[in-house]
DNA sequence: CGGGTTCTTGACTATCTTCAACGAAAGTGG
DNA sequence: CCACTTTCGTTGAAGATAGTCAAGAACCCG
């Protein structure tokens, strides 16, 4: 359900692909080709099966949001009114399972991809209802360290022991994302940097050092016994 | 869908119920009463027809967020595995129209009450993406503004040539739904009130002077010409 | 290798929060 | 029905967090 949502590091069941009968064969994109633009008349459902792909939405002064990530098992393009109400562009090459809108919208032709997508569709909801605490309520601290665990729970990987995650996307994307600015989310991953929380690799890959202090970070409690 | 999203005034079509086949009598709430809370099973979904409901999570520190605030024609309860993801009750005496949870999870009953009940969910994402541009994006000034806009499109009522409307939830709850303090609500409405753009009736009771004004200060731009 | 973009860091500022006090409104019990 | 108590709302002063502006460093791309 986007990357929005937190729970504890490494517990998040392995995606699980919506059933492709009825779907196309997966296509291909390109880093930085968009899917759809915001008031577009929807036509097809997009499943994530590799890759990342972002979804903004602005307004008229060029502020952004960034309303969430799509990795791997994410369904992005549900419809409202028959529109789509963001932009969408992979932040990266990834390839993606097309579903007619029909196949959301009445469950005729497949009872269990309708049931399967719909099933998508709440989870999202409830994903965007953890989003609402971070950008409501969470300190930059929080809301960085939140990024980071959930992220990790997601796509990380362990590298000698740690788990380290990739961040594909720039972190303007990211400050989008939290609620921030850029400059405030280059500090806070420096501070936790300094304390040795995570370790940043280079730009775009971060070393989570000590996941439990990120996770207690994540949801405001104090940094101590930090080595 | 909620009060999220800001178009501009007076232009959201009135409120169509659901249509009633396959739900039982409205049901009377009185303040006060919790529909459900964060972890309880789904078991059915309410129709507000009338009154306010508030949606609410809680982080373990107390802190918390309006995630929303329902209005008649709003469908609360939308399920996440088989879970409820958010606290419910009601912020005034209220009716509601139940439904079965299984009305939206197959079509198999009523076939065109689960399409309404579809995309009511759906109509729920695109709101709470307005509420992510508003919660990530805008200033303290600009959140009340667009909360009054919004609210007032809903639920307004032309007083006199101007648009008045009723505030039933505190202002700790505005604040809560729009990420600020109670005090920052508070100045903030002071402060519209001091430029004449808002007259405070009382305490609940807004009424707007320059709905043009309130609805330019909601987007971001500059407050002048005020009388 | 060079040029442009992105990221980081610093100094300063603004906005919003915190803490505190007061006033108004609402609920309670005699 | 009134006095009391408590909650809620407003306002002020001070402080903290995050933003802005600016410069330099690192990275990416051709």
């Amino acid at each position: 359900m986007y990357v929005t949502s937190l729970s504890t590091l490494r517990t998040t069941p392995k995606l699980e692909l919506v059933s492709s009968r009825s779907a196309t064969a997966d296509s291909r994109v390109s880093s930085g080709t968009n899917l759809y633009y915001e008031g577009d008349t929807v036509e097809r459902l997009f499943e994530v099966t590799s890759g990342v792909l972002r979804l903004t939405r602005l307004l008229e002064d060029g502020r952004r949001q960034v309303i969430a990530f799509a990795y791997p098992g994410d369904i992005v393009g549900f419809p409202c009114d028959g529109l789509h109400h963001t932009d969408c562009d992979a932040l990266v090459d990834s390839t993606l399972r097309r579903f007619s809108i029909t196949a959301l919208e009445d469950g005729l032709g497949d009872p269990d991809l309708h049931k399967e997508l719909l099933q998508a569709a709440l989870r999202e909801i409830a994903g965007m209802q953890d989003h609402f605490m971070m950008l409501g309520q969470k300190s930059s601290l929080e809301k960085v360290a939140s990024f980071l665990c959930t992220l990790t729970d997601r796509v990380g990987v362990f590298t000698s022991g740690y788990p380290q995650v990739e961040l594909p996307m720039s972190r303007a994307d990211i400050a989008d994302f939290l609620g921030l600015t850029t400059e405030t989310v280059s500090r806070t991953l420096t501070h936790l940097r300094k304390e040795n929380v995570i370790a940043i690799k280079n730009v775009h890959t971060v070393l989570v050092r000590q996941p439990e202090e990120l996770l207690r970070l994540s949801v405001g409690e104090e940094l101590d016994l930090a080595s």
